[in-house]
DNA sequence: GAAAGGAATTGATTTAGATCAAGAATTATT
DNA sequence: AATAATTCTTGATCTAAATCAATTCCTTTC
């Protein structure tokens, strides 16, 4: 149940088995089924989730009623309104999943008793953060200056999982696209 | 020469007139002149800025040349290559002063010194991260969903500052639109 | 203070991608 | 299995913004 988690960690800080051990009791599993939220705008974020198994998406709805995706998780990634758990605000995010997921949830108070009882782990968030801010910032940049094409492809790039296991819709919501935009440039990139 | 950077604590955490002491005796002000570099991409990021007076700008150089403005900084923010500064790697955005500015440096050793002797600093760190997240996140679902007018709007609402004196080719660049659209929305912002 | 070099404006044209619309292909539901 | 409901595809048209180009307006700088 924690293959997941473990290996995300270890791949960033090294800890003994016994605080793998500690680490492991902080997390609560549970399991949702697609199209379950885990999250609704407007409520405040309890956890955040780790995805042992299964994809799911945050997003965020617009004035006019447009949703607009803001983050996939599937396995080995984390998923949650960071802002709203961190200061306890409502959330602006709605998650949702998309396949049948096992989460593993931590609450904020188990974090903090977490990162006391294990204080390596202040690296390992500390880290994912980072990782965050550069992700969200190349983003930003691709969004500005790539062509739909370059996005798509880049996003089948770096995370062909998400290409293969979500639908066109959530993609080129993703992208920053239309869903006819995107269905036509598969087109093209497959006779090639 | 500390004012900017003891206001902007005081606005997230509390501390002791000692504690505030401490804390600055951490930071090397720093002055550099209009057009300067702070920092030049491929090199590591040593030091985080805080802006006490004058305007910077951060931004990378893609393989046809072209620049894209990252994030502007004027008193009372924090500039730097972040990921560059916390991990010691490569740094990948450019900083160069667009005004005269006087800087508050502090290098990682000082941060890590800091953070041990007045350890509320860490909320203080913790809530700008925070807060550069929740911006970049509305950075990128404004630069998938708005039109041109509706992000120089924006903008001219939330910092104001940066379009009184940033010029508007690096405003433009910011906002992923060109030097001429901006030119042209902005007379039609103005004659209404 | 004149010349030079950018920066901003304005106009004409092009284009990537959106929108509108209708049909084909999956996926769910009974 | 049959029907309903989405989701995806394909086509025709439209539009916001890019590009190309020329002029005017500011700053530098000598």
């Amino acid at each position: 149940m924690h293959e997941q988690l473990i290996k995300s960690i270890q791949d960033k800080i090294t800890l003994s088995p016994e605080e793998i051990e500690k680490v492991k009791h902080f997390y609560i599993p549970k399991k949702i089924r697609k199209r379950q939220y885990l999250l609704n705008a407007g409520d405040v974020c309890q956890y955040i989730a780790f995805v042992e198994k299964g994809l799911l998406r945050s997003f965020t709805v617009d004035n006019d009623g447009g949703e607009h995706v803001i983050q996939f998780a599937l396995e080995g990634w984390l998923i949650g309104d960071m802002s709203s758990f961190l200061s306890g605000d409502e959330a602006t995010y709605n998650i949702e999943a998309l396949e049948d997921a096992e989460l593993l949830l931590l609450s904020k108070p188990s974090m903090e008793d977490m990162l006391h009882t294990v204080p390596k782990m202040e690296t390992y968030f500390r880290i994912l953060m980072q990782n965050h801010i550069v992700a969200l910032n190349r983003r930003v940049i691709s969004s500005m200056s790539d062509t739909a094409e370059q996005k798509y492809l880049k996003l089948m790039n770096n995370c062909p999982g998400i290409v293969n296991r979500a639908s066109q819709q959530n993609i080129a919501s993703f992208l920053g696209i239309t869903p006819e935009t995107l269905s036509r440039i598969r087109k093209q990139v497959a006779q090639k």
